[in-house]
DNA sequence: CCAATTTGCGCGATAAACGCGCATTTTTTA
DNA sequence: TAAAAAATGCGCGTTTATCGCGCAAATTGG
């Protein structure tokens, strides 16, 4: 999407790239910090961060500034509107049930996967009602690196060769445990696999003990919208049993949600 | 929150209230009706619109715009970093699955709820997998009107004499069903209830057939944070059954819950 | 207790944002 | 189907909103 010049608000982008400069890994920010953070000055960061607080869609001490509840309001109206999610949202309800676990379904967003739809508690049910809590993080709007999970390599296997040659053009595969693929030609070899196979595996590359499997989501015209996967931990559920007793479930899960996408 | 003038940034508050007249009821806009909704000239919600569906936060055909899932990124963001929704997911796990219903968990913003964590599915598993989907849009980050809704009542308990006085000032409760208690006496003797029983009933007062149970979340110094409730069918449960089979649970998970508040 | 940051804020300069109004396209109505 | 009404894209001259510097004061950390 191009723009002309004249139509495009400065003071829109720096304050969204304040309010984006708020992630998982920092949560509170003063002017300093936000200002290297978005790529402004610390007058303009300042000034962004003030109007956002007196928004609402930040909270402040006066110093510091985190996101307020106010920014839900957005994904509110967006789930409230995309068709996605609504049509997603009792499939992944009934496998959590069937399976007694975890479930996400996830868009590409350029390099990375959000998830837009989720089930399950992230607890694996082991002993009693308190197992050990598994894939921290995962919820709703969450992003993670394309390149490291089943979900993202599902979406980029449905590329075309020349749209996924463009994807990796100079692209730095970021290694997330000891046993992430980074080697370009070994990654493309996997992308490859995915293709014949039509789902993937994807064993604590992401994060250690974890291990995921993902199919592609296909409208009736045959275009993958979206990724289902599963997570668990290594030590419940070998890859092995996940393949044998989930993947069907998965893949008949992908076939009746077909029409609704 | 005051701000000084030359602190506020005019762009960002009309680019966000752009933003925000997308919403539940008007999901798709085009340039004159953004215009309309945000209060805004043509030409300045127009400029802002296709700054931010260039910025990647609406979707466009060129005429018309809707939100895409990159406003995801915000409440994940949120999720991540909120110590609240963190605190209280897993709780509203296990209550979904002890009592076969759907709980939320929600704050008080200005004269609405918004849903933070939310567990169950939205059917009443009454024959089968597929039992009538019942109260529809409560989504993480969905707003109700705090009135009309047991969570909001027993936020509004929670505040002082003077404080709901000061709420209650020319505020005009809106009719949502013909249930709904509307006259702000009878509302304050309500409010008044509350405070006694330390819980609230809301019957089909938000959405014909529809009944919710709510209690108040409290921290171990006895100030309101959040409140939790249940929604259920009326022709599936009784307010009589459920006021005296999921009100014990829910006041147990209010209390297991204050040390983590 | 001192040095290094960070902070709030005033100021004059500049270009970013403004909204009017036109010609054109699209939609509605008759 | 033709005329009327509404919405759209965009150029332009205007203005004021935003900019970033740089100061003195407050805060932090060793």
């Amino acid at each position: 999407m191009t723009i002309a010049k004249p139509d495009f608000i400065e003071s829109m982008a720096k304050g969204l790239a304040v309010l984006e400069s708020f992630d998982t890994e920092r949560q509170r920010l003063n002017a300093t910090l936000a200002a290297a953070r978005a790529g402004l000055t610390r007058a303009a960061a300042r000034r962004h961060l003030l109007t956002l607080a007196h928004l609402g869609y930040l909270e402040t001490d006066g110093r510091y500034f985190w996101l307020s509840s106010k920014v839900l309001r957005f994904s509110g109206s967006y789930l409230a509107s995309a068709r996605l999610p609504r049509a997603l949202q009792p499939t992944l309800n009934r496998l959590a049930v069937q399976a007694q676990a975890s479930f996400s379904a996830v868009v590409l967003d350029a390099d990375e996967v959000v998830i837009v739809a989720r089930s399950g508690n992230d607890r694996q049910a082991s002993e009693g009602s308190t197992g050990r809590v598994i894939a921290y993080g995962l919820h709703m709007g969450a992003r993670l690196p394309a390149h490291a999970t089943s979900t993202g390599r599902v979406l980029l296997a449905a590329k075309t060769q020349a749209e996924f040659a463009q994807w990796m053009q100079g692209r730095n595969l970021l290694r997330m445990t000891p046993l992430t693929v980074t080697d370009p030609d070994a990654f493309t070899q996997l992308i490859q696999k995915i293709r014949q196979d039509d789902f993937c595996v994807a064993s604590q590359e992401h994060e250690l003990d974890v291990h995921a499997l993902a199919v592609p989501l296909r409208n009736t015209q045959g275009v993958t919208v979206a990724a289902l996967n599963v997570v668990a931990s290594q030590t419940r559920l070998s890859v092995v049993s996940m393949q044998r007793d989930l993947l069907p479930l998965m893949f008949e899960a992908a076939r009746e949600l077909r029409p609704l996408l």
